[in-house]
DNA sequence: TTGTGGGCTCCGAGCCGACAA
DNA sequence: TTGTCGGCTCGGAGCCCACAA
């Protein structure tokens, strides 16, 4: 029946499964491994051994890497073996990014080709006997196109799930109003892998026109469905955690304090932090003078995973205590409703918005760009109110420290509108990040002084804004669904990204989630053209790495 | 959901769902552990280590024992540990028997009360959506009797699984003619348990009248549906060998061969002898004189698992070479098609049916005593034609060894009418059993002189003939089931058991499976009788304890 | 565009007696 | 006595459109 051992999974397939947030370090580059966020996947409750503790972060080499599948529940995730690297072998930062550039090229090689789109299981959807609404865009963009001049049009579509099991549906296009919908072999599928509503099926076009399909599992049922290991898996686990133990939390950052390699399961969770960051990134971050009062925003992924959003926020705290950068962050969101798991984030996580006295400058909450705000796509560089002023931006940096007091005063306080900083930024200092310290790790020069004397010391072009290419699937052209009721459907990475710390911004850095995309104004229509060299497809992530290489 | 872990099972249901075929040594009883039986249930290619080839028995002392049921397949299997006995430890002769007839006042109190009905399903009982015929005499023995005045019948059963899970059935009397039928219920637990046609289920009806369901797995489909252990277990395997692992074995004989204390798995089989052996059985079927041409029997279970059957052959080489006293026996069966897995045997799985000079007897094997021909119940005494002639019984062992040549040559051969000895007879030699020898394990006079001489050592009290009580069930009795066509059924073990090659034969001697009995003539109708004391019952197990205690 | 509800169909699980071995 | 067959029923799986968000 089904394999008992994690299946290898194809990398492109695994990154669509997984979603666009998540970002997994090269094989063989250099990350930073957080064995505080590795042990938010294993313990709710958040305890920290005194091992860990004093092991806020651990360079490392990423000596294997696999891309891996649950047999049981079908989630994607990934097993690290993780190198701890000492002084002598952690590299210049140009180095880095050298690799990263190269990277780069082995992602887009990865993707290209790739389409895919997730939904959201509805009541309707999971309901036992009954058939998949399939969302237009999803069957425009991932399925082969319906015969419509057959009444109803229908197809057999062969699927295989991420262990190369193929499951048939028969797709029909029928109703009125018509829609898609998986009928026959549905209801078999969705038994089967025990979906419910609220899980998330992601299908994926493969470069060759091969469809997969992936789940994500909702969270929501926690400890209920929980069966004990390892035998007797027909149920499996619904829990955030459990997949990650305390005991592996332990013995990793173990191996670690002994500079011994050692293993770490990831399995992407929205709400959860990756805890192995890609080195660049992190330091990338931490060049910036963090402190409170600093306007961030954080990229999400909208509800259906095929866009991305920001969501602003001011940060209280950057009071790290003894815990390194993890999650330093204290930010006050805009909608904190909808941020539950962020309310500490690592500086990595966000990108800074403007200046602190940029927050002069009027905001009204409801003008947050939202992707699926249609009206803000054609002009969004000019309607943005944060987009970075260049002159601010450098400026921003020439500070020491992300700690209180001593520096926070001199040029931000008079700026700053808010009366007070919460109690806990008070009394950081600076020796914090013994014994690993990131001042150690980076040349100081690079750590404490990231004005604009530094970019001239930056061999990698510049590249301030990143276009993004804009795909628009035309409902008139005759091999995608007919009788669509609105001509555009906007799809894609799209967001307005600022590097206000840094001015170094090129291919080589991805920030945050990778994407620092700006969207400019496009409205090709290029369906047929898409038909013809088979891409077709527009997914985000192609459509990301199309906007690095038309650069 | 089910239980992970092996259930610890009642050992009166767990012997009721064994078979009575099978004889698990006591707890803290003195045995003789076979590494190449335990290698016959793990290896169907009987490859045996040097390590094994040396350890051809090893005297153990059962140190525990659990009754389990696995928790997947619910078939049955025992758990020992083993503790190999020095040869100061090893007790003598007359302390075991004191020990057993301990034991089988324990025994006895055990399986006081418990009746089981054993059927083989049909394609009709395993059919999706079908029912279950149940046999006439299930229904009056093991369930509660029903209300023969409702039009129809009807009760709900409840039935416990092997785990002690609850299974709900309706039980129905009706059709034309009438017959007793499970509908509502059965098709569910077909399902969960994955019966197919060919298994077996016992039904166990304990003495406060509790009915319990076990499961025998038909062995047919060997490798078929293999699963590989020990994850993912929706299947499981119905592969006779995968249970016991080669290297389970192994591991076994090289704790064996150090003296230390080990545990081995005993999944009873029809077709495997069991391998671990009460060492009174060994010794007692050790001192005869075993060579070929001799005739023997061996009891079989019928099919329907309900009564005990003899298979007569004739040995054909009694030849150990190295491998010790497992399988020294080759035997000519006379109906070899329904022995297959029996050429080769054991000396304590058959019996001496005749000295060899009683071959001239006339003998048609069409005479052979079957239980289900019901005409040889009355007087299997006096019909049976290998009826042990005392004279000759005792004198048959006055000879010194089993092995050929030297001894057999000198009364036997005269008097064999065949003509020619396997080669494989040839060139045995008394030093076989190194380093562990019978000959010092027993005492040496026990060993090779067990003439008549021998018998007025021994203390225990001669029972050269047990006499089987014989329960008839009335189909007259309004609490049976009404209607029956025939007036009598007969039931318990069957059957003519001697014992020639020594005249000591007790209550303590359980040889072969235990069931050294002979059938007497009797026609009690006692049904009323047998549900007032609550018993009512007549299974096979409760017959033989009835046997040995109305002696 | 797509989620949900209700109606309808159809298949198979499940119960039955007939019949025969 | 009991295994199997075919008929029948009934419930639910599964497909459909209407309607509304």
């Amino acid at each position: 029946m089904s394999p008992p051992q994690p299946s290898r999974v194809d990398p492109k397939i695994w990154r669509a499964c997984a979603g666009a947030a998540v970002q997994i370090p090269k094989l063989h580059s250099r990350v930073y491994y957080f064995p505080q966020g590795h042990m938010e996947h294993a313990s709710p409750s958040h305890y920290l051994s005194p091992l860990i503790r004093s092991l806020p972060f651990v360079p490392c080499h990423v000596s294997s890497l696999d891309f891996l599948a649950d047999p049981f529940s079908d989630e994607v995730f990934a097993k690290f073996l993780l190198t701890p690297l000492s002084q002598s072998q952690q590299q210049p930062f140009q180095n880095d990014n050298k690799e990263a550039r190269n990277d780069d090229d082995d992602e887009d090689r990865e993707n290209n080709g790739v389409v895919s789109f997730a939904k959201i299981l509805t009541p309707s959807d999971a309901n036992n006997g009954g058939g998949f609404s399939v969302p237009r865009f999803c069957a425009d963009s991932c399925f082969p196109p319906l015969d419509f001049r057959a009444d109803p049009p229908v197809q057999l579509l062969s699927v295989a799930d991420i262990h190369g099991v193929e499951w048939r549906f028969r797709h029909i296009y029928r109703g009125t109003p018509r829609r898609h919908l998986f009928t026959t072999g549905w209801s078999k599928f969705v038994n089967h892998k025990k979906l419910v509503a609220g899980d998330t099926v992601v299908f994926v076009k493969d470069s060759d026109g091969s469809v997969s399909v992936g789940i994500r599992r909702a969270a929501r049922f926690a400890a209920a469905i929980e069966t004990p290991p390892p035998a007797e898996r027909e149920g499996f686990s619904r829990s955030t955690t459990g997949r990650v133990t305390a005991e592996a939390v332990a013995a990793a950052a173990e191996s670690a304090a002994r500079n011994a390699p050692f293993e770490v399961v990831y399995y992407p969770r929205t709400g959860f932090a990756d805890f192995v960051v890609s080195a660049e990134v992190v330091e990338e971050s931490m060049k910036c003078a963090w402190v409170g009062g600093m306007r961030v925003k954080i990229s999400m992924e909208t509800e259906d995973s095929s866009r991305m959003t920001w969501y602003q926020g001011t940060v209280s705290s950057a009071c790290a205590s003894e815990n390194g950068p993890w999650r330093m962050l204290q930010v006050n969101w805009d909608e904190p409703e909808v941020l539950q798991n962020a309310k500490q984030v690592s500086p990595w996580q966000v990108e800074l918005v403007s200046p602190p006295f940029a927050l002069h400058t009027v905001f009204s909450p409801n003008k947050r760009l939202r992707a699926d705000q249609g009206s803000g796509l054609l002009s969004n560089r000019e309607q943005d109110p944060f987009f970075p002023m260049p002159g601010f931006s450098n400026s921003a940096m020439g500070h020491m420290t992300g700690f209180p007091n001593s520096t926070v005063g001199q040029m931000d306080k008079p700026l700053l509108s808010y009366e007070s900083f919460p109690a806990g930024m008070q009394g950081a200092r600076h020796d914090l990040y013994s014994p690993l310290s990131f001042s150690n790790f980076l040349n100081d020069n690079s750590y404490l002084y990231m004005g604009s004397g530094s970019f001239g010391n930056n061999p990698v072009q510049s590249l301030g804004t990143v276009t993004t290419e804009l795909n628009m699937s035309s409902s008139q052209s005759d091999d995608l669904s007919p009788h669509s009721q609105s001509s555009f459907h906007s799809f894609g990475t799209e967001f307005t990204g600022t590097r206000n710390c840094d001015t170094k911004v090129g291919p080589g850095s991805i920030l945050l989630f990778g994407k620092i995309i700006q969207p400019a104004e496009s409205d090709l229509h290029d369906a047929d053209c898409m038909e013809r060299d088979g891409s077709r497809g527009s997914n985000k992530l192609k459509t990301v790495e199309a906007c690095y290489f038309s650069k």
